[in-house]
DNA sequence: TTGAAAGCGCTAACAG
DNA sequence: CTGTTAGCGCTTTCAA
């Protein structure tokens, strides 16, 4: 296209300086309604846009946050960033995506192109400390960087050892007395606080529940780890799982060996998942509310942001037992 | 903390011009090895990070790219979103997240913000044509934008009627001869040419399917037109869905009604989503390449943002059936 | 209520 | 091989 359009170029059409126009655009210092309606109009015939990357330099903050997340295409993660995005956008930010794949070197990069980007802070879901932030602004969320201390550092959590908490619960009121916990082991933090809340719990009805672990979070080897349990131990009639997907392995497991849920056995789920609702029977899970940690995150960042001193830097949700088909 | 610190405190620190050390920031004119390493030096040390935002405004290209999407917790785009985003990353390129909430509304106020950014391009994934772009490429990806020509458009889709064949040859094969369509009606065009692919292969082989519809993609609602269906023609042997979730309702309702699949009936949905793999018997889907869509979406964009003239500036992509339990 | 002008951090001529 | 310097488009004093 022809020339390039700036707020010069309206300035000098509307026949008043850049200065009244900045001030129009931004909605502050003084000028008559007459000269707005007029700059307003030169604006809109030339569908000008505003160029914000030349007011970041000005003004030293973007207008942008950056978000580090393992990996979006985890439903639980994507319903976290989808409430951020939105509530940001309401107050004129842009959010940067950024998937690191937990890999450490890739998420290292990934936080040095954020702070060239000057991005007015970052939200890290990754569970990794990044030292490099320098002095922008970082919330911590749904997982416990490495090193975490209540004093230094601002988290959003939900609590998982409540969540663990409620599936011995709902194990315990359906009725099962020979319990196991399906979760997974080295991942993250959050499948422990899980299995141990759950086991504290069953412990103070003095049930000693089975441990069991896989490596990933994957259905297939939920479902081998549940062969091999009910193999050696036919009589459980329960069994929390950490997380929906390996509910989900277990499930095509006990289905395969003929034992029924919940007839035969109870079977809990975690993150309420859209897999949780698509069974026969649907399967019992946690639901973490992603809409209130994700807020409050987002929240919290743009009151660092505004350079307000948080009192409360540690938000940890309550969870909610949503009980199904498979506790019945 | 105390000072900005730029490019000129490394300049002066090092004993040398701005211009040298912009040089060996970006590795362009020539510099001596010794400048070059007590500059590195110092930039090390004072842990510096190059300014962006000063950067693009300078060379009036930013480096950022913008995706427009309906909903990133939607499996099929978070895939996508998740390939553009490393693929991009690789050449350099952030990328901003845009929520649309399919609502054209939301959807210009992110046109606006990302012009206003002066990001270097943009992936449109909503189908909806936002005419304010003005010079900045957009390629259209996964949905035809509304008023779409092949001379004006960049457009990268997958071959949706082609994947509806596929899903029609299945139940064929499988030795289905009374066929129903269900489909998701006035979502997006998609599901209409999955349902048009789909039936024009039935009809090559003398078979007139039923189409069967329902408002939204929702299970609960597949569930319910199913039951409807059987109960005015139980002779139905073979069923398409024009997605997952879809089949996932039908096949509840199946189960319900003690139709088993695929002993009595076979079912096939589209998509290939984790949902398909998680049943017993697992769901027989249409496997769409996100992988090598996303990438062609992000080169050609890349080529566009480089000035290149781009010859096929449509791409569509062959679907793969996955051929499992419920047409076995 | 408005204008003039400095300067945000960087790049890219141009000059040496 | 290196330095000087004019802007990129905008905001924001300071003056009028």
């Amino acid at each position: 296209m022809p020339q390039k359009i700036n707020i010069k170029t309206i300035a000098a059409l509307s026949g008043v300086s850049v200065a009244t126009v900045s001030r129009i655009i931004n909605q502050n210092g003084r000028f008559s309604a007459e000269t707005e309606a007029r700059v307003r109009k030169v604006m809109e015939d030339l569908n000008y846009h505003p160029n914000t990357v030349a007011k970041s330099l000005r003004q030293d903050h973007s207008m942008v946050i950056g978000i580090l997340v393992p990996d979006i295409t985890n439903t639980h993660f994507s319903r976290l960033i989808l409430e951020i995005e939105t509530c940001l956008f309401r107050f004129g930010y842009s959010t940067l995506i950024c998937n690191t794949n937990e890999d450490r070197e890739l998420e290292k990069q990934h936080m040095d192109a954020l702070i060239s980007q000057r991005v007015s802070g970052i939200l890290c879901l990754t569970g990794n400390r990044q030292t490099a932030a320098g002095s922008i602004p970082v919330v911590y969320l749904d997982r416990r960087p490495d090193g975490y201390t209540e004093a230094e550092d601002h988290l959003v959590e939900s609590d998982n050892r409540q969540g663990g908490c409620l599936q011995a619960s709902a194990l315990l009121d359906a009725g099962c007395s020979n319990i196991a916990v399906l979760y997974a082991k080295g991942v993250d933090l959050n499948h422990m606080m899980r299995l141990e809340g759950c086991c504290q719990t069953l412990a103070m009805s003095g049930i000693n529940a089975k441990a069991l672990s896989v490596d990933r979070v994957s259905a297939p080897l939920a479902t081998a780890a549940i062969r091999e349990l009910a193999a050696q131990d036919p009589h459980i009639d329960g069994l929390a799982c950490t997380n929906d997907l390996l509910a989900v392995g277990a499930f095509l497991g006990l289905l395969e060996m003929g034992i029924r849920v919940p007839e035969m056995l109870k079977l809990t789920g975690y993150d309420d998942s859209p897999l949780a609702n698509v069974y026969n029977p649907s399967i019992t899970s946690i639901h973490q509310d992603a809409q209130a940690m994700a807020r409050s995150a987002a929240d919290m960042l743009l009151r660092m942001i505004d350079g307000e001193s948080i009192s409360g830097k540690h938000i940890m949700l309550p969870t909610r037992l949503i009980t199904r088909g498979s506790t019945k």
